[in-house]
DNA sequence: AGCACGCCGACT
DNA sequence: GTCGGCGTGCTC
């Protein structure tokens, strides 16, 4: 039999067993001197390999049943598209109990905990509220009727405003087809981040019989907690999965829908190990189980819009709000011109004072962390860096009671930290500056100006105790907070009542990213920031301070244009020739001296080269180029960006190029990872 | 990735 | 004399 096993080395293991076994048996084999959990995946009459380097199974693991034929078919789909050995795909796909031989403790381990959960599962209802439905406008009306007329597989994108009521949607979508005895997966960026939504789910949906049975899957879940949702997922008793993007790799034997809410959202792309999008592979399997997809969001990202606009995905639109409020207003503050007091202009100022006299919250958002992004001497112009990486080391104050005033150096790239110097390293002299603000010295310029209001901080630094998220956004829901100033952590998902006010500062930043799709995710970040005001207060406004208003990012903001933004970038993308009018592949090397970086990539990128040649290909390859941050924790870094405007000869070329990068690496002391369709280049 | 083997420096 | 540094080689 052929096994599957989560080792970085390409293809499947042939092993001997006396029984036949069925195909997505989970076994125990010797590997090396280890012994492993894999996956049956073949059960061949002859092995590839001569007899005498086959080992025996050790042991079949009947646990649980083989796991489907359609989750084989996912993770061969994964494993095959994201250009890795198909045991890194389907291992980590499990529960770790599942997975690992250490954990494992024989048949009942996987049963018994399931059904002690049920019990107190079938207590739970009880204690959660029956929420009314409210009454559906006409567009969401007709969204759902579009939704339950789907026959077999449709991808839907469903393009609402902040508050237009694509839960609701999603709520009824679900709910028929539970009616039809099946099960819905729903994913969701971060779960953290939508109580509201798990309240609803529990609340709204379900029958005569009793609520919907839920099952919540991430991965900030307790092992236990994390292999009971599975198992009642994948045994069909959870009606519904919501989960995040690991949720895509549990066996749903009913399943009738997926939905993926904020599909724009950078979190459904796993940035490690196996580089998947969730939301990619919620429209294969969509269309492999043969039922609909639906895509939610309000800045929809500009490769669903494409394959909307082309009629790949059918369109629905909701473009009023739910509720009758109007969107908020908002207003671009060139600060060219202008005498800015720390940051802050007087429109902005003026705005804040109005909305503490009218007792009103108000949210500065500034995706910067710490004090100040850099330290500088005044007189030779040093400025802080990390020994150990390419970057500057940005001022923090240092958190907690005791830390008073005290300032540290830290580098957000590796972590390394330092007490700032007493004199400049270079010439001596004692005035160093803090250059620039991130949301430490925001706050403090806010009790400067404003020393009468309640201002708390949300960023990574101000939540890193376990709850402390929780906590200061209970303080903002209670009304004990005035002015909330937080990084993009404030912007997703909550719903604050009293909030009038959204003032964001340094967006300038983010347009110079040099990513191509940087100005997609700025209109993104501010429209989901935007929406964070006005959603309950009348005469909601947003400020926003830049040096660039005629930027059509900032232009089409003013409006609450998206299609019209979505159409100018498309337009721009398909005139050079990026995404989604092409397919990228992304291979980064890492090594202690960029040469040796370079050098690989140049070697693998003259080996494509040659097979593309010869299969015909077209393909477009770049110079290898270092990143921008070129070295990190002394490591330095390259890579190489591969391009087709033919998604198969892509596929074709790259599955061709893996297995002969190892002769490109001989004898060089070099790492390197393949991403397919890159988030971020 | 693990986990071996293997061949050179500073310790009881 | 050996404890341990990490180079390199293999895993059905």
């Amino acid at each position: 039999m052929r096994v599957a096993l989560d080792v970085p080395l390409p293809g499947l293991f042939d092993y001997r067993c006396e029984h036949s076994v069925a195909v997505g048996t989970r076994v125990i084999v010797p590997f090396g001197r280890r012994h492993m959990i894999g996956v049956v995946v073949e059960t061949p009459a002859e092995p590839a390999l001569d007899q005498a380097s086959i080992k025996a199974v050790e042991q079949v693991l009947d646990d649980l049943p083989p796991l489907p034929a359609d989750w084989l078919a996912l993770a061969g789909f994964a494993a095959q598209y994201y250009q890795r050995p198909l045991g890194e795909v389907m291992l980590p796909a499990l529960p770790a109990s599942l997975r690992k031989v250490s954990a494992y403790q024989g048949p009942r381990s996987a049963g018994g905990p399931v059904r002690r959960s049920d019990k107190r599962r079938a207590a739970a209802p009880a204690t959660v509220a029956s929420e009314p439905a409210p009454n559906l406008n006409p567009q969401q009306a007709e969204a759902v009727r579009a939704i339950a007329a789907i026959q077999g597989h449709r991808t839907v994108l469903l393009h609402g405003v902040t508050g237009s009521g694509k839960t609701e949607v999603y709520l009824h979508a679900a709910q028929s087809v539970l009616e039809r005895g099946g099960q819905v997966l729903f994913l969701v960026p971060e779960i953290n981040l939508t109580p509201q939504l798990e309240q609803s789910l529990r609340s709204r949906l379900g029958g005569p019989e009793g609520p919907a049975a839920l099952a919540v899957l991430h991965s900030g879940l307790a092992e236990g907690e994390r292999l009971r949702a599975w198992l009642h997922a994948q045994r069909g008793q959870a009606q519904v999965l919501l989960g995040t993007r690991l949720s895509i790799f549990t066996p749903l034997p009913r399943l009738g829908l997926i939905i993926v809410d904020e599909e724009h959202d950078a979190s459904y792309k796993q940035q490690d190990g196996l580089r998947y999008s969730a939301r990619d592979l919620a429209v294969w399997l969509g269309r492999d189980r043969g039922i609909p997809v639906v895509l939610g969001s309000a800045t929809p990202s500009l490769e669903s819009w494409y394959h909307a606009e082309r009629g790949h995905y059918l369109k629905l639109s909701l473009a009023q709000r739910a509720r009758e409020v109007e969107l908020p207003k908002i207003r671009l503050v060139d600060t060219r011109r202008l005498a800015l007091q720390q940051g802050f202009s007087p429109q902005l100022l003026d705005a804040l004072g109005a909305r503490l006299e009218h007792g009103e919250q108000s949210l500065i958002f500034i995706n910067r962390r710490g004090y100040a992004p850099v330290l500088s001497c005044s007189s030779c112009g040093w400025i802080s860096q990390c020994p150990r990486c390419s970057a500057y080391t940005v001022l923090h104050r240092a958190s907690g009671r005791m830390a008073g005033h005290r300032q540290r150096l830290h580098c957000h790239h590796c972590g390394y930290q330092a007490p700032p110097p007493a004199a400049c390293p270079d010439c001596g002299d004692q005035d160093l500056r803090p250059m620039g603000r991130g949301t430490q010295r925001v706050e403090e310029h806010l009790a400067e100006f404003f020393p009468q209001a309640r201002i708390a901080r949300i960023d990574a630094d101000s939540t890193r105790r376990k709850g402390s998220a929780a906590e200061l956004f209970a303080q903002v829901h209670a009304g004990q907070i005035d002015i909330l100033v937080g990084t993009q952590m404030v912007a997703k998902g909550h719903d604050f009542t009293n909030l009038g006010l959204v003032g964001v500062l340094n967006a300038d930043a983010m347009l110079f990213a040099h990513d191509f799709r940087a100005p997609e995710r700025l209109f993104a970040q501010l429209m989901q920031v935007a929406g964070r005001a006005g959603r309950h207060v009348r005469g909601g406004e947003v400020i926003v301070q830049t040096d660039y208003p005629e930027q059509p990012v900032y232009q089409a903001l003013l409006r609450h244009n998206y299609a019209g933004f979505a159409q100018y970038s498309l337009a721009e993308r398909e005139s050079i020739g990026l995404p989604p009018y092409a397919y990228q592949a992304l291979l980064t090397a890492e090594a202690r001296e960029l040469a040796v970086a370079l050098e690989f990539l140049g070697r693998a990128r003259k080996v494509l080269q040659d097979l593309a040649a010869d299969c015909g290909a077209s393909l477009a390859l770049y110079d290898p180029i270092p990143l921008r941050v070129v070295r990190v924790a002394n490591i330095e870094r390259a890579q190489l960006l591969v391009e087709s405007r033919h998604r198969p000869s892509l596929q074709a070329c790259l599955a061709l190029w893996m297995p002969r990068l190892p002769e490109a690496a001989e004898g060089m002391r070099v790492r390197y990872q393949l991403e397919v369709d890159p988030l971020e280049i």
